[in-house]
DNA sequence: CAACATTAATTGTATCAACATATATTTGTG
DNA sequence: CACAAATATATGTTGATACAATTAATGTTG
């Protein structure tokens, strides 16, 4: 459906607002389909976010600042993200013997396994977007880290 | 900065995958920057987006169940948002005569001025899309319009 | 028109997040 | 080496959000 008629607005006041209000409108869409492919296994967006970025340390071991860094949204509260996957028993926190103030972190087997079954669910919203031209794609990533130089106000 | 760099994955699946990956976080990024040219005005986005949305009724009274339909977020509580614009006396709220289970949602002059006060700021991010062509502009959001063509599983 | 279903909005509750602050450890400097 | 600064993480608090349950009003149907 067009935007106009999803939110109900008849018009934009330009192509580039309308953009904007379009990425926000889609992205939250998408967000919440994850979300409804996750809830069944009892991990939210940013805890399997977590888990990606250890499973791609490839078996190093990583600080929660390390993972901080990589995660999607700028979480403020990385660490109690991590209590719950310490819970869980998909993550192993220690504390770094080099340096008392860091954490340890790696993924367990458990945590891998959990990733695997989630692979395909979310590869198959990703399909959704096989009508895109591959061409067209990369130019929509190349604006999409474009939009991100613009320089931040605060 | 390369989504690679920002997050420093080094490879993507695919395109489709990266595609998914940097809608995710640059959206994000645009909501963190809205976010923090709205905080100083004592104003959240979606409270902002709600006197959008009435001031797009032109006069015009809206019931809650049509602001919700309206917003960004699908707002699971669109009522306390609400509650918060009446008390700041940006909206009125008064009980719909004809149906009294409905609300009537009005913006007041003073919702109208916050709302003009804002658009300098707001029009200033989105100014920065400028870099995009307007046919391209208009090819991404047909894509984003297609996007959510996809059968929601839930 | 009585009983039930539907609709519109509100409220309860538990979880989650942002922001500031605190704690512990390490680093740098005179 | 003492002491300030910087760093890594954790926590307190306040406010937002999702989901479910509730309340109130209206529609529907036998």
């Amino acid at each position: 459906m067009r935007l106009e008629d999803e939110i109900k607005q008849s018009h934009f006041k330009s192509e580039h607002h309308k953009l904007m209000i379009n990425l926000l409108f889609t992205t939250s869409w998408l967000q919440r389909m994850q979300s409804s492919f996750l809830r069944p296994h009892d991990i939210t967006i940013e805890q399997y976010n977590i888990l990606r970025i250890l499973r791609g340390a490839k078996g190093e071991k990583l600080s929660l600042n390390d993972v901080s860094s990589r995660m999607i949204d700028r979480a403020s509260n990385t660490s109690r993200l991590i209590d719950k996957l310490v819970n869980k028993k998909w993550v192993i926190r220690n504390i770094c013997p080099n340096d008392r103030r860091q954490s340890e972190l790696l993924i367990t087997d458990k945590g891998l396994e959990i990733l695997s079954n989630l692979q395909g669910p979310i590869d198959e919203i990703i399909e959704q977007f096989s009508f895109i031209s591959v061409s067209d794609t990369k130019k929509f990533n190349q604006v999409l880290d474009e939009i991100r130089n613009i320089n931040n106000p605060s």
